[in-house]
DNA sequence: GTATTATATGACCAAGAGTCACATGACCAA
DNA sequence: TTGGTCATGTGACTCTTGGTCATATAATAC
């Protein structure tokens, strides 16, 4: 977190060391990006950048907790087509959403995405434990949702439909693809596994 | 890729900068690992080292391609029993296995699995690329053993099913634990959800 | 007007990565 | 034996970075 001092801050000093930190971030790798190119950017000392963050990561860390807007609204907004979707259409809409989303209007969720791949491990995992339960009850809802729907037995576990699920479909970056294979299709297959399984 | 100078030293001198790399990898978080601490406890000059290896990342991929035994010998040990197990007990045989390697006899596998969550994300990333289709591959012939077997359906996409099942069962940290759950309980809930989907 | 507290500042320090000019030794050909 | 060439050894040195700290300045309280 940063400290108080940071947050004492006039609005438009503050803002100017959120645009270089973003700047610093978005044009260089996270390894590359050092504290003295961030204060040198932000016109600031490098005394003063100890007087409102911890470190490089403290910076890094608060950057995404009130940057880029979570997903969540997509889902919201796909919620009330439940009744009309199948789960199988609902999982492809949302996915084409997020494609929509990344590629264009949303700046800050692709800039987002890409440094998520560059921070050190424990940088990710420190954003992913604030971010993942939300994702999970979200999908654990929508799932619950078909459940009610009666598309879905109602022994199902849904907490664990969700989380193979939220794995299943975040995880591609892993998946093996064949050159005759592409992205949709393979998210397409997933989720046709995730409604019947091995039967 | 280390360089050929590290290969063509002599066996001794070569063993004991390994030993002195996993000593020092194996005691200190990978940030706090130095070269100017690996190069003293190998006995070696810092001038050498970079006669041997491109940088400390170099050294540290070269361990674990060769270190650390990947399971699939325990894999392989199971595979004989897909006959009398069905895939429920046979994943449940597979993740015991898995741990008790971990906690005794492997040393070196839970050394390996310790640094995998240490060292940067390409550093990860370009070992599991290595690795992950040996797994993806195992695990779908094991899948097709069970099709085969008639547990399965004949209709079952196989990889798409090993590709979810890895990810299930690899993902564990993201799982939202609640107090009364352990993670045999959750893996067995795992492994029931893979077998039947959302069915 | 003075004391106290919060903030600003940049010279400074320690530590680490990586380099480089020079040293050493192995091998070979004359 | 000599001299030359190539591979390797070596550690002092440079450069960059993260982080600190003594000192200056402004703000606030009384």
């Amino acid at each position: 977190m940063p400290k108080d001092t940071f947050f004492n801050l006039d609005d438009i000093k503050r803002q100017r060391i959120v645009d270089a930190a973003i700047e610093e971030f978005g044009g260089l790798h996270y390894d590359k990006v050092t504290i003295n190119g961030i204060v040198k950017s932000a016109g600031i000392p490098k005394g003063s950048f100890y007087q409102y963050f911890e470190n490089k990561d403290d910076l890094y860390i608060y950057l995404f907790t009130n940057l880029a807007s979570n997903k969540m609204d997509l889902f919201d907004s796909l919620k009330s087509r439940i009744p009309e979707l199948d789960f199988r259409d609902y999982m492809m809409e949302y996915i084409m959403l997020l494609k929509k989303a990344e590629i264009g209007n949303d700046k800050m969720l692709k800039l987002k995405k890409e440094f998520l791949e560059e921070c050190p491990q424990h940088i990710k995992k420190e954003i992913l434990k604030r971010e993942m339960p939300r994702s999970l009850n979200t999908f654990e809802s929508i799932i619950d949702s078909y459940v009610t729907k009666g598309e879905f037995s109602k022994d199902l576990n849904t907490k664990t439909a969700a989380y193979v699920t939220v794995m299943g479909i975040s995880n591609l970056e892993h998946y093996n693809f064949e050159e005759s294979e592409n992205v949709m299709d393979v998210l397409s297959s997933i989720i046709d596994f995730l409604a019947s399984g091995m039967t």
